[in-house]
DNA sequence: CGGGAAGTTGAAGAGCGTCAAAAGTAGTGG
DNA sequence: CCACTACTTTTGACGCTCTTCAACTTCCCG
């Protein structure tokens, strides 16, 4: 299968231009890197390499051979599972920080795309697994964040089978409103770098239902819908009242 | 809060009366446990006690503090979530050999039920966490599963945001047969120890439509209802047809 | 500035939920 | 052993939320 967009070789973020590019990395201290001390990052970068991918670039399509690991440097990367007819289920956005492809079998079982340029450092499966043997701080916390995962995967199951069309969509905005505050951005405007058809495969809702809820919140005083997918949290409380948890 | 229906000290599946109970259990190879090698056993065991929890009993709940972890050594326990309105998500099932309480917070972000009488392994979870330090493998094995669980919640998010009612219970009804395959048992007829009530919170679903959509799947020869909370599927790959993936 | 994608809005319909009642099943005690 | 009770399941009728189909508008990006 042919990748697109891919760019390898890229540094993410790459620091200045004496020693691991990981020591300048911002956001090392929330992903599994933060797990190493400094002087221990000469063996997190030997095994890395940097890559960038273009909005709507590929970074592994479900069923591929699981080779790599990475975590996203920069940008914001969707993963979405297909049935066989098409229809889609988004499981996750990740943003700065998120580590991407744990997998228990031989192959993906989901797909990794780029919804905005996006650059993440990569890692081969094997030399990662003997770098986790080397440093077992890391794989606790690897191990934390797969946990982590898992009660974030039971907050969208919940959303999913119990939550109306107006709850799902408050539990999203207060969701990444959280997430950008945990990463230090402001959290009252957030940044939606997401398509309604996305918004609408990640809360088991068609693109129309989303538009419409969209606008029920906007008459309701709780939003305010601004240009290029910035949205303006006009009523965090009340918000978090609808969204339920 | 107290916890009713819990028998501290039963020694679950017990083997013969000199050694470690683990070296007899019949699940260890598919449970956490398999990663050590008998000679390292006994390690476990020290750390561990046995606990039966009776029909309905409560093993934790959301909010507790997370103080053990478990695993599963005969009978079924269900995972649910509740929104503060009492609407129920149960998360997951789990039958022997199934891992418990993996945890990155210090309370539990979900309740965890017996749903028949069930016998539990249950292990401190400081003294685990030692246990994993001295044995790498072990960690290695739970990361495994933790990686495993995450692509099944996947698979509950595709099922849940995405499938009909029918869709959902034949896929239901699959999952159910595969992992008693997976378990050594038949799994023509599966057993369901599950009210409809439990299937209609897992699946997303009205115990109403539940049971229509039993009915449908039966007078389309697809399945059989039997006696004591059985069913019989009539036509295997119909099912997985229906079912989608 | 033009063309295509993304988003909004409306009308109609389907699938599932809600409410209600009946039928089946299990546990309990005389 | 059977009657009594309580719970679970089934089935029916109706209604509501969300989907579907369609037309129109707005937003981008070249």
């Amino acid at each position: 299968m042919p990748r697109y967009n891919i760019v390898p070789g890229a540094q993410p973020r790459a620091g200045g231009s004496q020693g691991s590019p990981c020591a300048a990395c911002g956001i090392r201290e929330i992903a599994v890197c933060g797990a190493l001390q400094s002087d221990e990052l000469h063996a997190l970068t030997k095994i890395m390499d940097g890559i960038a991918v273009n909005r709507g670039g590929i970074v592994f399509y479900e069923g591929d051979p699981a080779r790599h690991v990475f975590n996203v440097a920069a940008g914001a990367v969707r993963l979405s599972r297909l049935l066989p007819d098409g229809r889609r289920q988004i499981t996750g956005f990740l943003f700065p920080g998120d580590f991407l492809g744990l997998a228990y079998d031989e192959t993906y079982t989901y797909s990794a795309e780029a919804i905005e340029r996006s650059e993440l450092c990569r890692f081969s499966r094997a030399h990662f697994e003997t770098l986790l043997d080397d440093h077992p701080r890391m794989e606790r916390r690897l191990l934390g964040i797969a946990s982590n995962e898992l009660a974030t995967a039971q907050d969208q199951m919940v959303l999913l089978g119990r939550k109306t069309a107006r709850e799902k969509l408050a539990s999203f905005l207060i969701t990444l409103s959280r997430r950008a505050e945990r990463r230090g951005q402001e959290s009252n405007t957030v940044h939606v770098p997401v398509t309604r058809t996305d918004i609408g495969d990640y809360l088991g809702l068609t693109i129309e239902t989303v538009s419409r809820t969209f606008t029920a919140l906007r008459k309701a005083k709780l939003i305010e819908l601004q240009p290029d997918h910035a949205v303006r949290l006009l009523d965090i409380e009340g918000l978090v009242a609808i969204a339920g948890d």
